[in-house]
DNA sequence: ATTGACCTTATAGTAGCTTTATAGTTTTAA
DNA sequence: TTAAAACTATAAAGCTACTATAAGGTCAAT
């Protein structure tokens, strides 16, 4: 299987595909007389595993960090409940922020209305005062 | 007033001073003849903004069109307004992503436990499996 | 023989800074 | 007075996770 059919079929561009290689997500395949790289299914497999932890939000330290656990099949779960622990609360902490971001830009967005000039604008007001709570 | 004592003043690294300056969101300060920068309460203001709009997650390029804004008073809000809305949306849109990350990692979490070994992750089992509703 | 689809490497660009390197200047302390 | 510290300057690289571009080699078909 060359890049091209293995990248059609994970779904991704053929670069990305160099690109976890050269980062070393992605072990380096063997190769054709001209160079061209030649995929197991095996390499299919963990390049899905991959794209699935990034839909997930993790990083590629943390996809690295993953499989470093799975070459080593008989340590205890504990750090690969604590990685994915430490990930959601990274998450839930984004979205606290935002939600908190949210508020204050609605209630900016509230002082202005498009009736007026921006010389009036209630919002570039709003952001020039500073009367923002940070955080 | 110094490039030092402008970014203790605000609150910001010296380099991220000439970083905006080198991006065209702070303008240019006379020099000294030892082409030290010297910064006036404008700049101060100015840079105040900045930072204020970072805090709300605008990106460099929405400042600029702000400060677009600012130099022409006499035009409606409406683009100000629009460009607040649109920032709003935005942000709703990465909080409805995440809290949908969430509940997939939080599910995904609770396949496993730290009694098990690896070999018998829940969770890398979950990633592997790839049984995950995308989006 | 040449088009087109595929492959190769190397390099640069994206956002918003931060870090490092190298060098010149001012202030402070011994 | 001089030597160290703290400050300033520019330029370039590093960070994340790719994406895009350039310049070229390979292969099948026309
Ligand atoms: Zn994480
Ligand atoms: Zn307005
Ligand atoms: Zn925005
Ligand atoms: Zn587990």
């Amino acid at each position: 299987m060359r890049i091209g059919q293995l990248a059609q079929l994970v779904g991704v561009e053929t670069q990305t595909i160099r690109f976890y290689e050269q980062q070393g997500l992605l072990p380096p395949p063997d190769r054709q007389d001209n160079g061209y790289r030649v995929y197991t299914e095996k390499h299919g497999e963990r390049l899905a595993f991959i794209r699935r932890c990034r839909i997930l939000g993790l990083s590629l330290a943390e996809i690295h960090e993953l499989q470093s656990y799975q070459d080593d099949p008989h340590q205890p779960c504990t750090a690969v409940n604590a990685l994915l622990d430490d990930h959601i609360s990274h998450v839930r902490s984004q979205i606290t922020a935002l939600q908190a971001l949210e508020k204050q830009l609605v209630s900016l967005r509230a002082s202005c209305n498009d009736d007026r000039e921006v010389e009036a604008c209630g919002v570039l007001a709003g952001i020039s005062e500073g009367n923002m709570h940070q955080q």
